[in-house]
Formats: structure tokens, C-alpha cells, sequence
DNA sequence: GTCTATAGCCAGATAGAC
DNA sequence: GTCTATCTGGCTATAGAC
């Protein structure tokens, strides 16, 4: 290659880099269904049709904001699993969490293009699959560890029925990971459900509802981790519902809620408003 | 009021309906973010501009076709509570979600006008607030019969911090409820997640993932329900994981899930695939 | 309440000169 | 690769006749 084609090239990677830029601007303020490639190209000082040397169509530069933006999200999910290394995959399962709602709170519009509705009249490409799963790898990755370390519960597989723990077998053959089907299905589960409390609060919808949002999410998704089956390590007795930490139904629970105080106080270091 | 009036005010309503009918089919082709007041006149033989003695502007018709799904997904919630009396709280619960999965399914565009990304430059007035509440109602008066009957097992106050349980205490006092808090909270998150699964089904993250979705759905709602709390009546020591239904981390994964095939089949009344 | 007409915008995409 | 020019369509919203 020569330097001429080098330079070409590296012109036309920072243009495609400040076409995208400015399409996730736009995608802020309108919305997926309303980017136009119109509106980039004037906000770029250019003309519409030179656009078209870059992205062949409109859906071509929205594939690409959704494939970025899916990597985005799955790299962050990637990065906490090296900063948050450690035993407890019940720590490294919400670190994951913790990561990926950093990111969509940072990045509400492409969270939005991502996990929110679909995008009228357009369907993603295969191209999309690849990045799209690297945040469920993530926290499989954590939930393999905690296998081989003994601290993950396997629920008994007459918790599914044949067609869902079927699924599992194919998807875990797809992935070549050999986690029972059980564990996976119920890992499936957790994933989606990390999901609804981040589209929750998100889109809106704790709203007068929720608000000390952060702690909420961060007990939420441990005990997301520990439905599926993720144990800490100092003690997989303490997971025990008859343990401390659950009550059976109790007789008077205002009685119990004053009765907690001093444990809330121990635990938070101040009193329950 | 006169015949003449009556005539008049069944007519504006008659066309209102017309209205919002088409405004709803729409919806299912284009999205929230391009419903537009002409094609809609268009495709009633109207003008325009007459849409404009109907709905002041796009936004409220909008607002009303919200009101409207919000109020017919409620309802569907409701009449599962009717339809399905008992004193199961978990199987109550199963068929509420249930009831609004089916409802989802059936009308996927305004389901994704509810619960998918907000539409870009509009917000959502007060009107709506009470119809978007209907479903969280009919599962939390699930929780409240539970408690009544002794079948709510309430999580220890220490499971959540101070500050989730204010949130909690404030929603309780202005829904004029007497659940105790740290139940609440688990509640408000088993909500959330409830519709993290119907998302990522109704979204197309399950594409490759997750083809049993009935029964995938069916059972981890279920065991959304026990996670909040919920008991079944036959025996809250059924829920215990030490129980049956629960493994301690297996030796030989593949060895348990050949060992549980009988108990499978005689759950499910045929063999595993 | 409905109509015609209009103002003042916007879009995606292509042709062909340079 | 970028430009001008153009085609063909779309939209919200209002004015004013009937």
C-alpha cells in the first residue's frame, strides 16, 4: 500500500468515525426511528448524498451505531470481570451488573436502540449476534467459574420441562460450554431479568417508585445471582432460607421491621428513614 | 340533553374510536415515533385536518392510545385475579403474569409503546400514571391475600438498605397498603423483572436462545414469585432449598441430569430431548 | 365539523458533472 | 468522493369557506 492509499484510508475511517459520532448525537434527541441521513450530513457540513460513499443506506449506519454500541456494553461487561477479579462469584455477578447499568446510564439512547423496542421496518443482520451476546458471556463466564470452584447450585432438572432444558442443551452445545442445562436455563432467567430492572429504571417506570435506585439495583441483582444458583464462598449454609436472613411469615411484621432496626444500623452504618 | 345531542356526542364517539383503531394499526407498522395524524386521516377517507376536532395534536392522541393499552393490559392482569381464584398464591401470581404475557403477545406494538424505549419528545402526562399502575395492583394484591393467609414469607429488613426501605415505606403509604417494606421492595423487583422476561421474548433477544417460551416463561415466574416471597399452601418447607427441587453442587452434573429423566417424565408426561 | 388550500418543513435516494 | 439538482414522497399545523 502506499502512503497516498494509507492516508486515503485513514480520511475515510475519521469520517465514518465522525458520521457515526454525529448519528449517536441525533439518535439522543429523535430517537432511532427518526435518524436521517439528512440531518448527519447537514449537521456535518455535508452534502446527503456523499454520505452514501460511507454507509450504502440508512439501516447499513444503523447497524453499525447498534454493533458499536453492543460492543460498547459487552466490553465494559468484560472489563469488570478483570477489575473485579476475586472467589465470591456473587461479587464478580453484580460487578458484571454494576458495569453494564454504568454504561446504559451513560449511554441511555443506545441502551434504548439496544434492549428497548425494536426499530419499525428494520431487522438486525446476523453481524449483530456476535457483539449482542458478549454481556450473557460475561456473566456466564462468572457462572462457569463459580462451577468449577464449587460454588455454583445446580437446580434439579424436574425444575423445567423437556422443551426449555432442551433449548439449554442446544444453546450450550452452541457455545461450547458444558454447564448443565438446568444452571443455564436458569442463568438465561437472571439474564433476562438484569434486563427488565434496568429498562425499569431506564425508561422510566420507577418513577416515583424507586428512588435510592443504585442500592436497589445492586441487592436486586445478588439475589438475581443467588436464584441462579451462584454461591459466596464463606458459606453456602447462609444461603439457607431457614438461615438468618429470611424469616418464616411472621406474626406481626411492624414488629419485626422495628426489630430489624439495629441490624439495618450494623449493616448501613445509619437508621431506616 | 336532547336526542339531537345524543346523536351527535355517539358520532364523536363513534369517529374517536375509528380514530384511535386506526391510529393503533398504524402503530403495529410504523412504530410510536412516525404515527402520523395524516395517515391516519388518510386511511379513514378523512382530511387532515378534521383529525384536529378529535385530538388537539399527535401527542394526544398518543397519550390516549397509552391510557388505552395500559388500561386493556391492566384489565387482562385483573381478570386473571377473577379467573383464577384459589389460595395459591403462587399459581395466582403465575396466572397474572401469564394473563399479561398472552396480552403482550397478542398486541406486541403497544405493548412496546408501555414498556419499550420512550418515545423521543414526548412525555408522558399524569393521566397515565393510574392505568400504568394496574398490573403492579393486581400482583401486589396477589402478595397482600399471601400475607393474609400466612403465605408471605417476609425477607429480613437487613436485606435491603435504609434507603430501599424509605422507598418502600412512601409506596406503601400512598397505595394505602400495609405491606411491610422489605417485602415490598422484593415485590417492586420481582415487577421489574417480570417484564425483563417479557421484553427480551417479545424483543428478540430469545431468537436462538430460548424456543420454549411458554414453559420458560411459566416457571421462572414462578420462581419469581418465591424469590418475592410467595409460598404455596402445601408447604412452605417444599420451598426449603435444602428440599428436593434443589441440589447442592453435584459431583457429575451429566450423571444427575440422566438421573432426573424419570422424575421429568412423570412431571411432564414425556421423555427429555 | 368538514372541506380546500397553503405554508413551511422534512425525508431517502439517484443522476450526472467535476 | 463530493457536488448540484431533482424526483417523489412525507409531515404538523393553520386559515378560512361552507
Amino acid at each position: 500500500m502506499s502512503a497516498i492509499q494509507g492516508a486515503r484510508e485513514r480520511a475515510r475511517t475519521e469520517v465514518t468515525a465522525a458520521i457515526k459520532s454525529e448519528a449517536r448525537r441525533q439518535l439522543a434527541e429523535q430517537g432511532a426511528a427518526k435518524l436521517s441521513l439528512r440531518a448527519v450530513a447537514r449537521e456535518l457540513g455535508m452534502v446527503s448524498s456523499a454520505l452514501y460513499r460511507y454507509f450504502p443506506s440508512r439501516d447499513e449506519l444503523l447497524t453499525a451505531l447498534i454493533i458499536d454500541a453492543y460492543d460498547a456494553v459487552g466490553a465494559a461487561a468484560e472489563g469488570a470481570l478483570t477489575t473485579h477479579p476475586g472467589s465470591d462469584p456473587v461479587a464478580r455477578w453484580t460487578a458484571v451488573c454494576q458495569a453494564v447499568r454504568r454504561w446504559a446510564l451513560a449511554h441511555p439512547h443506545e441502551y434504548a436502540l439496544l434492549y428497548g423496542s425494536p426499530v419499525p421496518g428494520y431487522s438486525a443482520p446476523r453481524d449483530t449476534v456476535a457483539p449482542a451476546s458478549r454481556v450473557g458471556m460475561a456473566l456466564l463466564t462468572v457462572a462457569r467459574e463459580a462451577r468449577a470452584a464449587g460454588l455454583l447450585r445446580v437446580p434439579d432438572a424436574a425444575t423445567w420441562p423437556p422443551s426449555v432444558l432442551a433449548d439449554a442443551r442446544t444453546l450450550a452445545d452452541g457455545l461450547e460450554m458444558e454447564l448443565p442445562a438446568p444452571a443455564l436455563a436458569g442463568l438465561v432467567a437472571a439474564w433476562a431479568q438484569l434486563f427488565g430492572l434496568l429498562n425499569f429504571e431506564l425508561f422510566g417506570q420507577f418513577t416515583n417508585v424507586v428512588e435510592a435506585r443504585e442500592e436497589f439495583f445492586a441487592v436486586s441483582v445478588g439475589t438475581l445471582a443467588r436464584a441462579a444458583g451462584l454461591c459466596s464462598p464463606e458459606g453456602i449454609a447462609a444461603e439457607d432460607p431457614d438461615a438468618p436472613g429470611y424469616d418464616t411469615v411472621p406474626e406481626d411484621p411492624q414488629a419485626r421491621d422495628a426489630d430489624a432496626a439495629t441490624e439495618i444500623a450494623r449493616r448501613f452504618g445509619q437508621a431506616g428513614a
